[in-house]
DNA sequence: GTCCAGGCTCTTT
DNA sequence: AAAGAGCATGGA
């Protein structure tokens, strides 16, 4: 199918640090979601997905109108203003809340090339195949019981170094019936922050993560270290950082938070 | 060799 | 409540 919209862009949305499983495919990419390996590509004027599944379009959150979002943001000060005009094809992707849950407790004191290693041995060792496509075997990601018998040491050697123990535990709560990741999406926005805050490897930046990218709560602002930099170097903001980018950046905290990184990123604040 | 990466847990003040 | 040490691993 070809979806037109002037805010999407395959480039900016891949290597904007949300999603980890969009591999390059000459011009385009092959996206791992929703149980599918699928080709995207740009066209003149939108992009071009190889499937006609309807799941591509709540993926890719078609319906929102992220050019409004924009145009609100670019008047609050000059960086905003830039920010949004260098990232305006990225949006929020509608992601699974384990993946996502397992991605971003990897994520942790992690770098994003890393993070994508993991997560890739993982799926292709636990997760189902799913095609070949020019070559390229592609794996779903594991669903938690399929990781239910992996050992520490075994996900260690996914290249997770310390965090094993973090995926290990999770694995033990969700088949032990203490957290359930899809049930808490019903939740409020306070009571989902404190039912994934319990588990182990989950602070407070990659909890705001993950209610951002898997349950679209979009006032979850995560603060990391590029993030940290912008609000210091760009804002002059060294403390109670969360409070000032909660007001600041409202109502749409996440999604001003994701045209801040991928532009505080790209000019290397110092 | 040191520093850093989408930080967290655990211990000590 | 707040601050500090320790943590796996690979690239710059």
């Amino acid at each position: 199918m070809i979806i037109k919209n002037s805010n999407l862009n395959l480039e900016q949305i891949a290597t904007s640090g949300q999603a980890f499983r969009w591999y390059k495919n000459g011009e385009g990419y092959v996206v791992v979601a929703g149980h599918k390996a699928v080709k995207m590509k740009e066209v003149n004027g939108g992009i071009d997905i190889d499937d006609e599944d309807d799941f591509w379009l709540d993926y890719l959150d078609i319906t929102r109108d992220y050019q409004a979002i924009i145009d609100q943001y670019k008047l609050k000060d000059e960086f905003l203003e830039k920010a949004t005009a260098y990232g305006d094809g990225i949006r929020i992707l509608k992601q699974d809340p384990f993946e996502i849950t397992v991605t971003f407790i990897i994520s942790a004191n992690n770098n994003i090339t890393r993070i994508t290693s993991a997560i890739k041995m993982i799926s292709e060792r636990y997760g189902d195949y799913l095609k070949t496509i020019d070559g390229v075997k592609y794996y779903d990601f594991p669903r938690p019981d399929q990781l239910k018998d992996v050992s520490i040491e075994e996900f260690r050697a996914c290249g997770l170094g310390y965090r094993d123990k973090y995926l290990f535990q999770l694995i033990q709560d969700i088949m032990q019936n203490k957290i359930d990741l899809y049930a808490i999406k019903n939740l409020g926005d306070d009571e989902l922050k404190k039912a994934l805050l319990r588990l182990k490897g989950i602070g407070e930046k990659v909890c705001n993560c993950i209610i951002l990218f898997g349950y679209q709560r979009y006032e979850g602002f995560p603060i990391d270290t590029w993030i940290k930099k912008v609000l210091v170097d760009v804002y002059g903001i060294k403390t109670n950082q969360e409070d000032f980018a909660k007001d600041y950046f409202k109502p749409y905290g996440g999604i001003a938070q994701q045209y801040l990184f991928y532009y505080g990123r790209s000019v290397k604040l110092t």
